[in-house]
DNA sequence: TATTGTTATACTCTATAACTATA
DNA sequence: TATAGTTATAGAGTATAACAATA
């Protein structure tokens, strides 16, 4: 119990935190009727358009799941599909004003309700913590340009 | 970008965090036929045997659902229903020797799936990690016990 | 009466397979 | 032929409501 190796209790801390966020997450999205997969479209296209097959892929579902995924979001004006003008066979998605609303008020319920938590830390060890976190965490997967060579 | 509160900071890389290791446990229990809910189950049950109602107030959920996802780990033979004793209403829930195994397994693999992640930090920066994450982490539902006064 | 758990029902999430349109 | 996306279908996850058994 106290001999545990170093990495074994940074992957036990690691888990159970992301359980906690995660319940976090969840409920808040439940509270506005989505689920935790459209809040995290929310958060993605706040800053991009991404076409269909990249956001699913990004995503790690089948294209199949985030046609009716997309669908459900779409009827209630939170996000667009729009043409793509180079490829007729793409569809980009984008966010509404009311989509970009809804985020906005997502997200700082989120932080309010994980505020009791991080500020068990002080200011110092808070930065710290998140300076430590950076190296473990996978660089975000390019979703906005597209190289024309290689793909 | 570079004045970001020191909060709002470490709020998105433990968000961040959370999706990534979601992503990692999600793949692993998929490729054993396992949801990521099932997984977490198997987890808890390892060293513990909630009744149902408690194991389903745990997990955040609804009675009803519990009863559906332990069918189906049931029916696989990983988990098992016992008869309360003291409480003939009540319903315990227990691993098997299959689940402990497929448990153990799983363990493993995320491990090892995590290991290219954590592996980034040396051994004193992840000991600070895992020390720093501690505060930050709500302290688990304790599930066995129950004492008989309150509750 | 209240609590524990299951069942019936309905909707969302998910993948696979088959399809259409475009490249 | 290959790629992008949708639709049809089916199973799992989820909650609400109604129910049975027990307290």
């Amino acid at each position: 119990m106290t001999t545990e190796d170093s990495e074994d209790a940074l992957v036990d801390g690691l888990v159970r935190s992301a359980f906690q966020i995660m319940g976090v997450l969840t409920r808040i999205a439940a509270e506005h009727d989505l689920s935790l997969t459209q809040l995290r479209v929310l958060g993605i296209l706040r800053d991009r358009r991404p076409r269909m097959s990249d956001l699913a892929a990004y995503l790690g579902l089948d294209k199949s799941t985030l046609s009716g995924l997309i669908d459900r979001a779409e009827r209630r004006g939170l996000l667009a599909r729009a043409a793509n003008p180079e490829d007729k066979r793409v569809v980009d998605v984008l966010i509404t004003d009311a989509g970009r609303e809804l985020t906005a008020r997502l997200d700082q319920e989120v932080r309010s309700a994980l505020a009791p938590a991080t500020g068990r830390l002080d200011e110092q060890r808070r930065r710290q913590l998140a300076e430590l976190l950076e190296p473990v965490l996978t660089p975000p997967l390019a979703l906005t340009p597209r190289p024309p060579a290689q793909r």
